[in-house]
DNA sequence: TTTATATTTGTCAAATATTGACAAGTCTAA
DNA sequence: TTAGACTTGTCAATATTTGACAAATATAAA
């Protein structure tokens, strides 16, 4: 968990025994920009997360938590953002959850 | 805490009696942008927070609160990632910081 | 109603950012 | 040295965001 996506995905690949070029093929992407990737110095492309997971057949929910988590933590250590920010972004999680099953059921009484 | 950053800013807005041109020009935008911006359908600019700080009266760091926690949250929502992402996220943050600490103190002045 | 102000919505070109692609470089192991 | 793996730099093509303006709607007071 304590490493970058790209360091993420340059294990996931050496431990799979695949060269650069074989992996960036599966992932339909060039190989120097699949470098960048790993070396942080460019984005892995997030349209291309189910391709990664079906690769290493990972649960692409455990990729999903391993790509967002790494573009919070950027955000915040980026931003010098308070560690408060992961509490109340929870706390708006779930308002949004509750907001919208309410939506998506019968809404008997509306908190607004 | 349970609202978007565009009803929290519409929030202080009305609250101190402002109309949207008013608070547009302070933070230097179109008012017809800023309406979008109050209602969800355009995303406040990172690069304005510390004016919007200023015009309130508020300090930095928890506007930046709002602000990044909003932003995660719909993340997280849109891309129905696990609550455990945050978690995950907290210990990247930990560890960005630790690493950062130990190049501070410990290395001199290495560029790579 | 009319008028003035406030707000919302649509659109579009300009400014920015991201991406894909390729060339040329380094590094390592035969 | 050669081959394969990897890295780095660059740039045009795409995509996204932004600023700006016009026009529509809403609200409230006269």
């Amino acid at each position: 968990m304590k490493t970058s996506f790209g360091e993420y995905i340059r294990k996931l690949r050496t431990e799979n025994g695949m060269t650069l070029t074989q992996l960036a093929a599966q992932l339909e992407l060039d190989s120097a920009n699949l470098s960048k990737i790993e070396n942080g110095k460019r984005d892995f492309d997030e349209k291309r997360l189910e391709k990664l997971a079906t690769v290493f057949s990972l649960k692409l929910d455990d990729i999903k938590t391993e790509f967002f988590s790494d573009l919070f933590a950027k955000k915040i250590y980026e931003n010098n953002c308070s560690m408060e920010t992961l509490m109340v972004a929870e706390e708006k999680v779930n308002y949004l959850k509750s907001k919208n099953v309410k939506q998506g059921e019968i809404k008997f009484n509306t908190n607004e």
